[in-house]
DNA sequence: GATAAGGGTTCCAGTCACTGGAAGGTCAAG
DNA sequence: CTTGACCTTCCAGTGACTGGAACCCTTATC
């Protein structure tokens, strides 16, 4: 299969899975002509991949979540906790947007949105304790 | 003023204070011999940038709010916008993140992580459907 | 006067995960 | 034979820094 198709497929751009392959993520064999040449378990793969980026995961821990799920004696455990890691991360970012929000909302609020040059959104930007 | 003390008053590195002149936001004097000679103004500046980047505003925003707040002719609108649209921006970030979140916990809570190899986490990764 | 510590300076490279684009090879259809 | 859609490699750029090398300036101490 070509990388078009497997774009498709995957739903992932061929220069991404082009990419991946750079980086050993996968190993697709070649044709006569010097295109990569992909079988289903690459196919298999770049889902996987793409389906684990989709949730937010770097690419080292894509690249630790492969070979544990290519690792028949794999602990469960171990991926468990790369995903609870993974899960904390996005709750503190979660919770650091949220803090944002809320001070940018309470600003938003207050500033009237008009054409004089009084705005409490630069006044607390300026002297964020006032 | 020197750099080392900037950076403590603002409370940013001192990278980040030579960058942001090599990227235009700020512009110290120079003493005679070569070292930055920064102003009040230029402190004002960084804590207002250090502040915005904060609530997550990129550099360009970070730019335009800086020049809104040098305008006196300013119309608070134009402040607002850029609030606005960069709040609207985090409600998405978070909406995400949420999502990423509920996935995850759900399969985190579903994997027993222990030492066998069945784990719910990889098999919804090579196949969310299932 | 030498030296060391602790500032400061510039410039280059690296981060992360792609993405865009140039320049060129391959293949099937008309 | 040409057109167009593929494919290839390689280089550069993204955002917002960050680390490090190599070097200069100032002050204090021996």
């Amino acid at each position: 299969m070509n990388i078009g198709d497997v774009a498709t497929r995957a739903g992932l751009p061929a220069k991404t899975i082009r990419y991946y392959e750079d980086i050993g993520l996968i190993r697709p064999l070649r044709d006569q002509n010097g295109y990569r040449a992909f079988r289903e378990a690459d196919v298999h793969k770049l889902v996987f991949l793409g389906r684990a980026r989709a949730l937010g995961f770097s690419i080292d821990e894509c690249r630790a979540l492969l070979a544990l799920w290519e690792d028949r004696d794999r602990a469960s455990a171990d991926v468990r906790r790369i995903a609870t890691d993974h899960l904390a991360q996005i709750e503190a970012k979660i919770a650091d947007l949220q803090d944002m929000r809320d001070t940018l909302g309470t600003l938003v609020r207050k500033c009237a949105g008009d054409d004089r040059p009084d705005c409490p959104i630069l006044k607390s930007l300026a002297a964020p304790d006032q």
